[in-house]
DNA sequence: ATTCTTGCAAAACGTTTGCAATCCG
DNA sequence: CGGATTGCAAACGTTTTGCAAGAAT
């Protein structure tokens, strides 16, 4: 998703965090690119001129004031995507490309986990995972 | 879900996987459980009898003959749990209580997950979280 | 005898933390 | 000035690995 510097400030401004250079280019990152990232993606990204504690918190304290979602491909690592709208994702387990998914319908399983359950839910995670087409195609896993 | 020593080695036999006394006592731990455990919680309920390196690699083993399922929730860890019926779960993000989804429907979206962006869909992870009946009634997080 | 399994120690990896320096309003 | 932000170094918790000893077939 394409932002201009301004539109990173006043994004961060409304948020309530203060848009100190660091910020502003991890920020930009986040949102140039249109796949989660995890923390060393950004760093290297950002030419490791920010130290990775720096990243961490930026990226935690982007999450908590929700302009971030933290991602889980089960690789034992968080990765972060900018909040557009809320979807989910396919990762081919082969070539690890991923493709997003619009209108998974998960709110129906949230409301009736609800009744089922008693719990008041408030988040969920859900990741699919697969072979993509061109996987599906190529022969080293047959 | 109870399991006679006997039941688990015909199942591990019949998974390929020679019954060894580490094997056995660590699967009979998760038959035991009715929640997901982790490697540390394993180990605590072995009496620390039986080293982590071991259980870490047992467990990966009995994950990939599929007798386990590996689970996230998103802790920094991994959880195992037998696999009896495929179902989710929901976890309270105050006591950690974890209740059990059936039926959560979620064929039907990797079905159309499928059509939508043609991946075979092979795995999916979905977790949900929130607060349980309890914890909605307890006034420290109003 | 050969193969598989285990314990141990060490390392790898992602992440968090305390602290001091620095920035910025 | 004073509070927030950053870099650095060190620690942390989970997981993986190499290797040698031990068990099982």
């Amino acid at each position: 998703m394409r932002m201009t510097r301004k539109d990173i400030i006043s994004l961060l401004q409304l948020k309530g965090v203060k848009p100190s250079a660091a910020r502003l280019q991890i920020m930009q990152i986040c949102c140039d690119s249109d796949l989660p990232l995890d923390v060393q993606e950004v760093a290297t990204l950002l030419k490791n001129e920010i130290h990775l504690s720096t990243i961490y918190r930026t990226l935690e304290k982007f999450v908590a004031v929700g302009i971030l979602e933290c991602i889980d491909f089960q690789e034992g690592k968080f990765r972060y995507e900018f909040v557009r709208d809320h979807h989910h994702h396919v990762v081919c387990n082969d070539c690890g490309k991923v493709a997003d998914i619009k209108d998974s319908g998960i709110e129906k399983i949230e409301q009736s986990v609800s009744l089922q359950t008693g719990f008041i839910v408030t988040k969920h995670s859900l990741e699919l995972f697969g072979l993509c087409n061109k996987c599906q195609r190529s022969t080293h896993h047959v």
